[in-house]
DNA sequence: GGATGTGAATGGATTCACAGCT
DNA sequence: AGCTGTGAATCCATTCACATCC
């Protein structure tokens, strides 16, 4: 079979996590189909199961899904069944914001270590993590064994951050900075750009006003 | 011609916001062709010139474009010619960091009202901008003339603001709120996934380690 | 000569339709 | 009978290649 799709990872998130509340409410021994699942998430009940397809088989056919069954598969699959320490580049407001955000702790996600070079930061602890100047990155990535780190600096600082996480030993980076990073092969990088997002709806806009 | 793929509309906003920092530096007399623009961007030439052609001729050949240009018919075709006023729902953690964000502003999108229901918060002002109750959404997205909202509450209360917002007159919403929303088709709704991206890496590092 | 603009070709993802299992 | 799992068909985006124009 050929290799996922990256979009359907990101799916497989998105199922994990109405399953993970479907649980809680719905308890263990119910069951749920493609097409419930699809109409509650309002996507289509194929895509679903071809996702799932390029994984394995998790339903029975004729009844569809054990949800807890799936929800543990799904964590396998997504690599959430163990803990991830993760570090945070920036401590702005962006960066508080992203430290403070549940959705990262529910996964087991979690942030470990902070990096910020505002000396008035540099030593203080947050909510029992410490903040670390930038330089003492790859002692810290080291010590505290981080995996992922999350780039929430200023983009004029973003590159000269990431080549340290790397140089450390970082492998995966979440990038809030607008600019293009120069990463190597081995290290996957994600962007997220949130201008991006609104400007999309502003042509939108003025496109409906002009037909 | 086709319609453009929403995929090219972020892209042109990619291209933009380089030009816009391109023209700061090297001034509007300079031309950029779309190899170096596309090696700047980590991108293929091809796909710039063909993101570009959706909305017409913007280069000479044999030349390039001149960035300035392209820089206002960009701006113009995104409907970043005009100001936008947008209402910011949800003043937690990431309503405060979408709040500083400065991106937002160098495009001219302003963020004009805040509503939160948190007793403490409302009446309050932030850098100019007043916050309020949720139950004020009708009357203030109307006396602003706010176009744009942006969704930043807990996921239980997302889609009651969303509805409220819509009642009002918004057209365009920036959801942040890991739900999905019901919105009619005439409203543009655009999704932000925080933790989607964060277990795109997580997969990645166990599918390596696994190989 | 040199870079744009674009139809055509390729490559991937979504959707379909149905075989296969319970 | 009913729903999954999946090859095939469709649809859409990316890449290519070259005609076009300065």
């Amino acid at each position: 079979m050929r290799q996922p799709p990256d979009i359907s990872i990101s799916r497989l998130a998105v199922y994990l996590r109405f399953l993970e509340d479907f649980v809680k409410e719905k308890g263990p021994d119910s069951t749920i189909n493609s097409e419930e699942l699809a109409k509650s998430l309002d996507m289509n009940p194929h895509q679903i199961r071809k996702d799932l397809s390029y994984f394995g088989k998790f339903g029975e056919r004729g009844k569809g899904y054990r949800p807890e069954e799936l929800r543990d598969k799904l964590r396998q699959i997504l690599g959430l069944a163990k803990k991830w320490n993760l570090c945070l580049c920036g401590m702005g407001n962006l960066g508080n914001a992203l430290f403070a955000y549940q959705g990262f702790r529910q996964m087991r996600l979690d942030i470990v270590a902070i990096f910020d070079n505002a000396p008035d930061k540099i030593g203080k602890t947050f909510k029992g993590v410490k903040i670390f100047s930038p330089e003492r990155i790859s002692r810290v990535v080291k010590q505290l064994n981080i995996n992922i780190a999350i780039v929430a600096v200023p983009p004029m600082a973003a590159q000269a951050v990431t080549d340290k996480l790397i140089a450390a030993g970082v492998r995966a980076i979440l990038n809030f900075a607008p600019i293009k990073l120069n990463v190597p092969s081995y290290v996957k990088l994600r962007n997220v750009d949130l201008s991006m997002q609104l400007i999309n709806l502003t042509y939108f806009l003025s496109s409906c006003q002009n037909t």
